[in-house]
DNA sequence: GCCGTTCGTTACGCAAGCGTTTCCTTCGTT
DNA sequence: AACGAAGGAAACGCTTGCGTAACGAACGGC
């Protein structure tokens, strides 16, 4: 189901949702805890620290302040996986999936907009 | 012109655009300094500190910044208004046009990926 | 049981953003 | 000419993110 935009709708799509967006939430995640977010959110468990690093091309310690930054948020939480101790687990928790279910209403209204 | 998107086509919209952004541009602006180029390329002429700052919902310094730092990376220029020489009119620039051409790209590709 | 490897975190110095306040220039009015 | 108001920038101290490097805990093969 590909979702096909003109220019115009693309950019004037993204301008309405970051406008409105920064105008409603103070919290003002940057582009790369966004993205981690919403990889966490939307790509199947389990997600670890050096997984998520790869994925995005960046260091570990992006993902690991970034998830300190959103856990103190209540976004998302980590858990050590008894399997391999080395290992974190990153949970999703209740707050973010709604953080990011009215995102998407966002989305969706701004999209009805265009 | 609507763009109906469902909430998983939304999500997934936003979240393959962050993840390419991030890995493909160094430059990681935040989510206000988007919503400032994309006010300055979508809405017409002429952008003022103080009328971006009213827009945004936020202080006067923020905008001042914001075009610090974008303007360091040639997005966007700053010229003194003639008429009254206390404004300073925005000015869109080869280069950020350039940069929100491929972006809005970026979105239609990912889009249609969906 | 060692020892090299892997995983995530922490430490470090640095750059950039924040909110608030102050400042300087320019305008408009008188 | 004088004065208050307006527009934008600069200054202040603070917070947060960065990249690199070092670290401790846990694993796995020998």
């Amino acid at each position: 189901m590909p979702v096909e935009l003109t220019p115009s709708q693309a950019l004037g799509l993204w301008h309405a949702v970051s406008l409105e967006q920064v105008r409603v939430d103070s919290r003002d995640l940057t582009l790369r805890q966004m993205a981690i977010l919403l990889e966490i959110y939307l790509v199947p468990p389990p997600h670890t620290v050096r997984g998520l690093a790869a994925r995005l091309g960046v260091t570990k310690p992006v993902i690991t302040r970034a998830l300190d930054t959103m856990g103190a948020l209540g976004l998302v939480d980590r858990v050590r996986d008894d399997r391999d101790r080395r290992n974190v687990v990153i949970k999703r928790t209740v707050e973010g999936a709604l953080y990011l279910e009215k995102f998407g209403d966002l989305i969706i209204n701004q999209g009805r907009k265009l």
